[in-house]
RNA sequence: GCCGGUGUAGCUCAGGGGUAGAGCGUUUCCUUGGUAAGGAAGAGGUCAUGGGUUCAAUUCCCAUCAUUGGCUCCA
């Protein structure tokens, strides 16, 4: 007899031998149907493994990530079985299991896949899962795993096996089909339900550019059908979230072939709200001892020759500026930073007037590959809300403390909730890719983890992430699609101080270098835009959207009247427009309500006559009548509990 | 930059070798109304751009541009 503890501490005993559906059938039938994956002292097993000593068990159903992952990898296994069936000379990579569903890279040679195949991929795989094959591990020979791959000329899985340890190597058989594979399977293939292929897509082999590009096929599969269809609705609901297509229906900013790609035009409205995020930040970061500069779109080469810019993306960018003059050139500002040191350069400091706090909304220009354009969140052309903040080593502690509470504020005060703050260090390996000594990159990164963690930031570690003149500390958000960007970002910099030689005068008379951050809480404003419209789906906060309040005469009698309300409102700061149009009233609030225009005010012969308006708050419906003071007081109140003071 | 997809009216999209359609919006007229679409008539398109094939191209082919799903990249 063996001893098994479950998870909730319970230890039962079972005969030598048993697996992970037996044990879940003393639990209950239910549990031993729908099991289908398992975790045996902390390894991912079969759920037909054979246990033989004490241990600790999880089993897992498709409602938990781990029993996801493995429906997923066993659904990679069908795939690519089905792509073989279709495609005999295939050379098959790798097939993982992602966040929402799985994927195979495969060497198609000569042949392409279009969406046109998926259809029959996907009846392919059902017919095969029917089957109701089971996923059976065996240990294989180093020398046998590469000859199996050896004959089919597949070079991939050859280069896999080659790197794996003789003894850990194990294939995995369903049917006829076998692959490499380390194990975590469902049961068998008749689990596999519903199938959906999403799309295909070029991918590196190793994620290397320099190696053979493979075809990706994305899949996705559920052991209900009712699932796949829920989930497609669920991506179509994302779509209508998408910030491209509410910039566009919201009016907020556009893009012309003309002005050129990733160039973003600001239509009125966006303008508009944009310079409202703008002044909030200003006002927090004005209390927060910031100082405001305004630096040149252009610098000389020469300036970013310096800060080591040219030198890591010169080839790559827009190519300098001539002029008439001979040998002059000019570069468009890639970052803000190099202008910010010459500030700092323009006059010595004492220790005592550190640290200096330079903030700017600088616009800049950076060449990104077309390929990797998106709407607002990856542009050519954008403006960081950037600060850089240069203070003495002892002071770096604090300042890095009070950036992130900055930060903090400005998700907060936007209702972003969900981020993660990522702490991106350098490679382990690819050491070129940085500049500076090991010393001043170790330091950096030592304060940015302390901060971290004295700031109680719940953050993961990502290496290879870092800016190539420091560390960071990223705060990503997810879009409506669940694609992370980086919005705000704090870094440390001992190198750029060196580069451009900044120095202040300490207590001891000598002069000595400044520790450079450099902070954007938004990121950039196009991308916080962006991503700001995909969680509120268009639905800004109240002191942030572009018109507050809509008012609807009930016919052109009432014209004045509204022409007289919408008056008192601008007097008190709030964004209003009268809906003058010759149509009915449901037709008006049908179309305010569309436009998300969160207050409605309904305004005909009872209003005027007692001075008036009849409010109707969106999505929510009637609220009442109101004096027009009463109204304005609501308005100051539901903004004054969303944005608190800094 | 690479591998796929897409480009038709202001917007969303249908169509298809014989120079075009719908809904919404817009304009005009009727209607003057009370909490999610009142009615009628009209205007609006070099079918992204440039080549090629063809008696004939918006439709087929090629290139370019833009856009899009990924990959790579992201100061």
């Amino acid at each position: 007899m063996i001893q098994i503890t479950l998870p909730d501490g319970s230890i039962k005993e079972f005969p030598k031998g048993v697996n992970a559906i037996d044990v879940a059938k003393s639990i209950s039938e239910g549990l031993a149907r729908n099991v289908i994956s398992a975790k045996f002292n902390e390894k991912t097993i079969e759920t037909s493994t054979t246990l033989t000593e004490n241990g600790s068990l999880t089993l897992y159903t498709f409602n938990e990530p781990e029993g996801k992952k493995a429906f997923w990898h066993s659904s990679a296994h069908v795939l690519a079985q089905a792509i073989t069936s279709f495609y005999p000379n295939v050379k098959l990579t790798i097939g993982p299991a992602i966040d929402n569903g799985f994927y195979y890279d495969v060497d198609l040679g000569d042949d392409t896949i279009s969406e046109k195949d998926f259809n029959e991929i996907e009846n392919k795989m059902l017919e095969f899962a029917r089957g109701k094959f089971e996923f059976l591990m065996r240990e294989v020979s180093k020398k046998d795993a590469l000859d199996f791959y050896k004959n089919q000329n597949n070079q991939y899985k050859v280069e896999l096996i080659e790197n794996l340890t003789d003894g850990e190597i194990t294939f995995c058989d369903h049917s006829d089909f076998t692959d490499l594979c380390r194990g975590g399977h469902i049961p068998n293939t008749s689990i596999i339900k519903a199938v959906k292929i999403t799309s295909a897509a070029g991918a590196y082999w190793r994620g290397d550019e320099k190696n053979n590009q493979l075809t990706r096929i994305y899949g996705i599969s559920f052991p209900k059908q009712k699932m796949l269809t829920e989930y497609l609705e669920l991506l179509e609901e994302a779509k209508k979230r998408d910030h491209r297509k509410l910039g566009k229906e919201l009016e907020l900013f556009a893009f012309s072939a003309k002005v050129g790609q990733g160039l973003p035009l600001w239509l009125p409205k966006g303008a508009a709200l944009r310079e409202r995020l703008e002044n909030f930040l200003k006002k927090a970061q004005k209390k927060a001892g910031y100082e405001m500069v305004i630096t040149p779109h252009i610098g000389q080469k020469e300036l970013y020759v310096t800060s080591g810019h040219y030198a890591k993306y010169g080839e790559d960018s827009f190519q300098p500026i001539k002029t008439p003059k001979e040998d002059e050139e000019f570069l468009l500002k890639p970052m803000n930073c190099p202008h910010h040191c010459e500030i700092y350069n323009n006059k010595p400091y004492s220790y005592k007037e550190l640290p200096k706090r330079f903030a700017e909304f600088g616009t800049v220009y950076r060449y990104e590959q077309s390929g990797e354009l998106h709407g607002l969140t990856r542009v050519r052309g954008f403006t960081q809300d950037d600060a850089h903040i240069f203070c003495t080593p002892d002071q770096l502690d604090t300042e890095f403390k009070a950036v992130i509470d900055l930060v903090l504020y400005v998700f907060k005060s936007l209702s972003f909730e969900n981020f993660t703050a990522q702490v991106s260090l350098r490679s382990k390996e690819k050491s070129d890719k940085y500049i500076g000594s090991d010393e001043n990159w170790e330091k950096a990164e030592t304060a940015i983890i302390n901060a971290a963690k004295e700031k109680g930031l719940d953050y993961v570690i990502e290496y290879g992430e870092a800016a190539f003149y420091g560390p960071k500390l990223d705060f990503m958000v997810k879009d409506a699609l669940g694609r992370s960007w980086q919005l705000g970002t704090i870094q440390v910099d001992y190198n750029l101080p060196e580069r451009f030689d900044l120095q202040y005068k300490g207590a001891d008379n000598q002069l000595h270098r400044p520790v450079m951050i450099h902070r954007a809480p938004f990121g950039s404003m196009e991308r916080f835009i962006a991503v700001l419209l995909e969680h509120t789906a268009g639905k800004f906060p109240l002191w942030l959207t572009p018109e507050q309040v809509i008012i609807l005469p009930i016919s052109e009698k009432y014209q004045i009247y509204a022409e007289k309300v919408l008056h008192l409102l601008e007097n008190s700061e709030i964004r209003a427009l009268v809906d003058e149009r010759n149509e009915k009233t449901g037709r008006k609030i049908r179309d305010a309500e569309m436009n998300k225009i969160p207050f409605m005010l309904i305004v005909g012969e009872q209003e005027e006559s007692e001075g008036t308006v009849s409010v109707r708050k969106q999505g929510e419906g009637d609220l009442g009548t109101f004096t027009i003071e009463k109204f304005i007081s609501l308005i100051d109140n539901e903004i004054n509990s969303t944005l608190e003071k800094f």
